[in-house]
DNA sequence: CGAGCCGTTGAGGGGATTCAAGCTCAGTGG
DNA sequence: CCACTGAGCTTGAATCCCCTCAACGGCTCG
């Protein structure tokens, strides 16, 4: 019963064969599953790979299935009362994304694609007929939840207050965890900035501008960029102090 | 089999005729138990009253109980990195807070009491041995974080974005939410407005007088007040649409 | 080439903050 | 009884940050 390997091998199926290559497979949701289950999943499991601005799934339609962020990012959005676009969250990679669906419900929010990126997509059916199973998945998907609210309110925390300039320090430091292994990073078109800070785009404009002048942002050619991390760590204290 | 009530009347402990008498179990957590886990709650569950400022938890404590609002309002805060307090959430009757604690992780705010508030403490080993045994727990729990994370999102998206008087009049609609049976509700001090609203205790106060010269707003003697309703509406579709 | 989108920059105005001064009110003690 | 606090609330005046409105430049694409 010892050393079986956390993804079967053998298996025919070739998505059998992406889930054994999976680099994220100890950190994504089914880390927690047993030989047994693991068998039955690849058959139900389907990668996707979607470009920039691609709809992963509509606010309100009722899904039935979740997402595995694989490689790049996926953006959660909302629309306010106002009629505002407000973005309420980043995923990349290992987060899961529409965990209503698990619960039948309709998705809260919209999930676009923000840079070309890599999704695993599980049926619900999937996770209720393993969740029976196995008593480990309910703790992990909880946890997922917990993530997800902590996520939330440290965005509001932190991004949703203070001085533009912090905010926009702030939303960087935040895509740096989302930078791709080159370094690169995401950076969004000024009205997604918009849609995060709460600013206008002559306001995240000027921002950007601005710490590209000071040489914590370097411009690279499409949606991309290079932050100096130190730079970008002084500017976070002395405006952080300075305030 | 049929009719076996959802919670046994026939129960000795004291606590057992409270649980029995509660008016919010069937929207609290333990309205999915069957009678055998029932049965045995009582008798870890603890009833507790406390008043206004109060701290239920603290943030970072490990905690190992979860707790139902039975009547009053819970205040969630958090300090962020700038040191100013943030509250995060409000939690009402029926609502679930410290859920952190079912995970073994420290709890992700305080917990602060606003007014004269009733809560149920849930022992974490209590629902660690329920879950096992009843199959209907453990979505019940997952629904808890998904109505949290609602919450939080939508609280972002709307109590967070917009000009001073609409946060205001928002604000207002939530409290609203978490009236007491006379129409009473809550009213925080400036200070607790401020950490809710992002904007200074000057504004706060200079809004709120205003929304009383308005008539939106009614002063209560202590921290308590009372809005006319439809007043309150016209105020905010006039303020969402002349913005 | 013109159209259109996106980003940038400027000028002006408005809303929120800042700083500051009274105000109300409960608690205290002479 | 009343002055004396001190905390919380209110209000005013000046300042500033961000928004609004506007124009322009770079770029892609038909």
């Amino acid at each position: 019963m010892a050393n079986i390997p956390i993804y079967r091998q053998d298996a025919q199926h070739p998505q059998a064969q992406a889930c054994a290559a999976c680099e994220i497979r100890s950190s994504a949701l089914f880390g927690v599953l047993d030989a047994d289950g693991l068998d039955r999943i690849h058959l139900h499991i389907e990668t996707l790979e979607l470009a920039s601005d691609s709809v992963v799934y509509d606010r309100g339609s009722s899904g039935a299935a979740v997402y595995t962020v694989r490689t790049g990012v996926v953006r959660c959005e909302r629309v306010n009362s106002r009629g505002e676009r407000r973005i309420m969250r980043l995923a990349g990679r290992g987060d899961l994304i529409g965990q209503e669906a698990l619960l039948q419900r309709p998705y809260g929010h919209e999930a676009i694609v923000c840079m070309p990126t890599q999704l695993c997509r599980i049926p619900r059916a999937l996770i209720d007929g393993l969740a029976e199973k196995s008593g480990a998945l309910p703790r992990e998907l909880m946890l997922r939840w917990q993530r997800a609210l902590d996520a939330s309110e440290s965005w509001m925390s932190e991004v949703c207050t203070g001085p533009a300039r912090l905010r926009v320090l702030r939303m960087l430091q935040r895509l740096q965890d989302h930078a791709q292994p080159d370094g690169t990073l995401w950076l969004p078109r000024r009205e997604e900035m918009s849609a995060m800070l709460d600013m206008t785009v002559e306001t995240a404009s000027r921002l950007i501008s601005q710490l590209r002048r000071e040489g914590v942002l370097e411009r690279l050619p499409v949606r991309l960029a290079r932050v100096n991390a130190s730079a970008l760590h002084r500017a976070l204290t002395s405006a952080a102090a300075g305030s």
